[in-house]
RNA sequence: CGGAGCGUAGCGCAGUCUGGUAGCGCACCUGCUUCGGGAGCAGGGGGUCGGAGGUUCGAAUCCUCUCGCUCCGACCA
C-alpha cells in the first residue's frame, strides 16, 4: 500500500476523551473513529488488525476442530423466554421491536440460538461431539462503556459452544477450549494467564478467564509469577488426545493465579513469598463448563447407545476479538506509539523514502515494495511528500514491528536501514539482503 | 444507576464569572526557502459557539428545558 494512497488519518494531539494508552494510540493512529458511547467505526489501518487477529482465532479454532457458522446480530425474544434469561438479562440487553410490534434483541451473546439449531438438527449422539463458534458483533448496553473498544457497547466476539454426550467428553472440549486459546493469545505475542473465575449470568461451575498482564487492566489479579513464564511453544497437540490435552492444562493451572472474584488469601500465602505477586489485568477470554443448563431448557436432548435420550451436555467458550486489540496495545507500546507483535501487525514492514522525487530513492523503493510483495509481503510504502522527522514519526505511531529506511546517503554506499520497532536497533545491509531478511522473520509467524 | 465535569473550526484549547456581534496552536490551501526524527516565512479558507425556548436594544456569555460525551464508583468478552 502506498500511503500517498491510503486513507491513515493520523493526530498529532491526543483526543481530550481518550485516558488509557490504546484509547489514545488507536485514535491517533487512525485506527477507530468513536461513533457513541461505546460505538466504533473501524478505519482502514484498524480493520486490517482486527481481520489479523480474526484470521488467528479461526485458524486455531480450526485446527482444534471446531466448526465456524455464523449466527444473526438480531435474535427473537421468544427463543431467550425459553431459559428465561429474556428477563434476568436485565438492562444491559438491547430490547427492538420490528414493524409488526414483534419482540427482538441484538445478541449479547448466543447460548440460545446455537442450542435452538441445535436441537433441529441433531439427535444422535454419533453425531457428537461437536462444536460449533462464530465470529459476530455483539451488543451489550454496558453501564458505563469506556476505554475505547476496550468496553465497547458493540464490541467483536468469538463464541463457539460445544455439545457432547456426557460430562467427561464435555470436559475434554472444555480442556481442548484451553489450550486452543493459548495458542490463539501466543501467536497474537501475548502472555494471557487462565485464571480460575466466577461464572456470572451465562452460568456453569467450571469456569476460567484468561488474562493478559496491565497496569490498566480492569481486574485485580493474584499470582504466582512463574505462570508468566509458561510457554505452549510450538509443540505437536493432538486435541483428541483427551490425556495429552488435560496435561497441558494441568500444566497451566497448576501455580496459583485467581482474579479478585475468586481469590482466596490463605492459599495465595503459600506460594513463595518471591513468586507472590498482586497486578491488574485484562480480561480477553473466558471459557466454560456449564453441563445441561440450556439443553434442559431448551429441550436439546441426544439418544445414547442403550436407546435413552440424555439433554446434550454443553459448554461456551469466549475470545474478546475487538477488545483484543486494545489489549495487545497496552501490553506493546512504547512513547512513540504502538508496537505490534508481528503476529498481527497492520502491515509486515514500512517503507520510507527519505527523499521522495529523487529518481535514486524512488526507484530502490519500488524495486523494495515490489520484491516484497513477490514474497507475499504487502509493504505500508510511505512515498508521501514529507520531511523525514514526519514520515519516522508516522511510522513509529502506527507501530510496524520493521521499517526499511531508504536514502541518498545510504543508496550512495548500495544500502538501505532495516530497523525494529522494538529495540530501536538498526542494522545497514543491501536491499535484497533487507527482503530476504524481512521474508525470514515472517516466515515463522 | 449514584457522584463530578465538559460541549466554541477536523484536533487541542482560550473567551463565559463581569452580555457589545468570536480568537490562539496544530491540521488544511497557495507561494518561496528548507529537507535523516513531527521545518521557517508570507498569504489564504473554514465556526447557525450541542439543540430549543426565554430575558435584553444586544447572548458563546444570564435563566429554563433538552440532547450528547467524558471521568470516579457499583456490574461485565
Amino acid at each position: 500500500m502506498r500511503l500517498s494512497r491510503y486513507f491513515l488519518p493520523v493526530l498529532k494531539e491526543n483526543p481530550a476523551e481518550a485516558q488509557i494508552v490504546s484509547h489514545r494510540y488507536m485514535l491517533r493512529a487512525g485506527m477507530v473513529k468513536q461513533q457513541a458511547a461505546g460505538i466504533y467505526s473501524w478505519l482502514p489501518l484498524g480493520l486490517r488488525v482486527l481481520r489479523r487477529i480474526e484470521e488467528i482465532v479461526n485458524q486455531e479454532q480450526e485446527r482444534a476442530g471446531h466448526i465456524p457458522l455464523l449466527m444473526p446480530t438480531l435474535q427473537p425474544a421468544d427463543l431467550w423466554r425459553e431459559s428465561g434469561r429474556y428477563d434476568d438479562y436485565g438492562q444491559e440487553m438491547l430490547r427492538i421491536k420490528d414493524r409488526q410490534d414483534r419482540e427482538m434483541l441484538y445478541g449479547p451473546t448466543n447460548e440460545e440460538m446455537i442450542t435452538d439449531i441445535f436441537r433441529a438438527h441433531v439427535n444422535s449422539y454419533k453425531d457428537l461431539p461437536l462444536t460449533l463458534y462464530h465470529i459476530q458483533w455483539k451488543f451489550r448496553d454496558e453501564m458505563r462503556p469506556r476505554f475505547g473498544v476496550m468496553r465497547g457497547r458493540e464490541f467483536l466476539m468469538k463464541d463457539g459452544y460445544n455439545f457432547d454426550v456426557d460430562r467427561d467428553a464435555a470436559l475434554h472440549a472444555y480442556n481442548r477450549h484451553m489450550v486452543s486459546y493459548l495458542r490463539t493469545y501466543e501467536r497474537m505475542g501475548l502472555t494471557a494467564i487462565p485464571m480460575r473465575a466466577a461464572s456470572g449470568p451465562i452460568g456453569g461451575d467450571n469456569t476460567h478467564e484468561f488474562l493478559v498482564l496491565a497496569q490498566t487492566g480492569e481486574s485485580e489479579v493474584f499470582y504466582d509469577d512463574r505462570v508468566t513464564a509458561l510457554k505452549l511453544g510450538q509443540r505437536d497437540i493432538d486435541y483428541d488426545d483427551r490425556a495429552q490435552v488435560a496435561d497441558v492444562c494441568k500444566e497451566f493451572t497448576t501455580l496459583y493465579a485467581r482474579t479478585d472474584e475468586t481469590h482466596e488469601a490463605a492459599v495465595f500465602d503459600q506460594v513463595p513469598e518471591a513468586h507472590r505477586k498482586v497486578g491488574r489485568g485484562i480480561e480477553v477470554g473466558q471459557i466454560f463448563y456449564f453441563g445441561t443448563k440450556y439443553s434442559e431448557a431448551m429441550g436439546a436432548e441426544v439418544v445414547t447407545k442403550d436407546g435413552t435420550k440424555v439433554p446434550v451436555e454443553m459448554g461456551s467458550h469466549g475470545i474478546g476479538v475487538s477488545r483484543l486489540l486494545g489489549a495487545i496495545i497496552e501490553a506493546s507500546h512504547d512513547d512513540k506509539g504502538i508496537i505490534w507483535p508481528e503476529g498481527v501487525t497492520p502491515f509486515p514492514v514500512g517503507i520510507v523514502n527519505l527523499k521522495q522525487g529523487d529518481s535514486a530513492t524512488d526507484a530502490a523503493c519500488e524495486g523494495l515494495y515490489k520484491a516484497l510483495a513477490a514474497k507475499g509481503l504487502e509493504a505500508l510504502y510511505d512515498d508521501r511528500d514529507e520531511r523525514a522527522g514526519a514520515k519516522f514519526a508516522t511510522m513509529d505511531l502506527i507501530g510496524l514491528p520493521w521499517r526499511i529506511t531508504v536514502g541518498p546517503r545510504g543508496l550512495a554506499n548500495g544500502v538501505v536501514e532495516l530497523t525494529s520497532r522494538r529495540t530501536g536497533e538498526s542494522e545497514e545491509m543491501s536491499a535484497e539482503a533487507a527482503v530476504a531478511k524481512v521474508a525470514e522473520i515472517y516466515a515463522g509467524v
